[in-house]
DNA sequence: TGTCAACTTTACACCGTGTCAAGTAAACTG
DNA sequence: CAGTTTACTTGACACGGTGTAAAGTTGACA
């Protein structure tokens, strides 16, 4: 809180009169990136895909393309999860969000009758959810070293390779 | 500090006796569970295989077994990241280890011919590692309900779908 | 001119980690 | 047996970070 009242040239207790918690500035950050950086005009195009696998890629472009966004308000965000409820109810939130986005692209998939017979539509969202997290970015980009655009590819494919059908 | 040391039945002072920081009191446990648990042999087992796709199958049942025995362990250490140097060393250091059977398994399946052809070994076992990150295993087993042995037999299969070569 | 809003400075409470010092009690040793 | 060592005790305190509280300053607006 210090440092971020001095870098925004006030003092720490005006800070406060704005945000009356850490969390809340936190949660309050995610709100103004996802506003800025139109986080729904983003999704928006992934959910006018025509066809299932279309729809697949462009949500995981989309998502995937907007994790480095917020990909340090994540850390922090997920660094209080123990102590402080309201910061992971708030990051919950927002993974729920991502979740439905792989919700509606499996049942895209299922619509086009190209979802893998062998899963039902809820652990083919929980596995898509698992592979598009922001942890599973952080340790290809970061810890392996890989660009994003590896990162958006391989992820594509894996996804494309472990719900859809083999042609 | 002041609960584990309650929960000794010392006192707080006496555990720093033992262990002079927090961070350290973490890794030592971490080398405690390991040779209780024996990390080793389990992935002795897995080294033992024959073939490429045996080898991939048991280390991930190896290792995705263990994940449930050193789970708050990793959440512990991992939100010492930032902040402790040494923390963050020590946990980096097991994941090192885990990558390297991560290495062994894929270098199995190249040896057998099996390793899809557009995947070179590093991306393979970056892949890998990531699949099999305490991470993912949290947002299946714990946010998803999954059993562990849907885990283990998911992972396991989606390993496969995303390393091996269509037969 | 007065009031309100935004901000300031200063001070303090609380928690958790880690340090320090002095004391005690039991075990080991010559 | 006396003396030392070892493992612990109690109690105090420093430090950093979050959050609270109170009184004072400044500028705008009515």
């Amino acid at each position: 809180m210090t440092d971020i009242a001095k870098a925004a040239g006030i003092s720490r207790q005006a800070l406060y009169l704005h945000f009356p918690t850490r969390a809340e500035l936190l949660i309050a950050t995610t709100r103004h990136i996802d506003s800025v950086k139109d986080v729904d005009a983003r999704l928006a195009d992934s959910r006018a895909a025509n066809t299932g696998r279309d729809r697949l890629a462009s949500f995981i472009v989309a998502w995937g393309g907007y994790i480095p966004e917020i990909h340090g308000l994540s850390v922090a965000l997920r660094n209080m999860r123990d102590g402080d409820a309201e910061a992971a109810a708030a990051w919950d939130d927002r993974m729920q969000a991502v979740r439905q986005g792989c919700v509606s692209a499996v049942a895209a998939l299922a619509a086009d009758k190209i979802l893998r017979p062998d899963l039902n539509e809820k652990v083919a969202s929980d596995l898509l959810w698992t592979l598009v997290s922001v942890e599973n970015w952080e340790r290809l980009v970061r810890d392996c070293g890989w660009s994003q655009a590896e990162y958006e590819s391989h992820i594509r494919w894996l996804a494309e390779a472990a719900l859809m059908a083999k042609d």
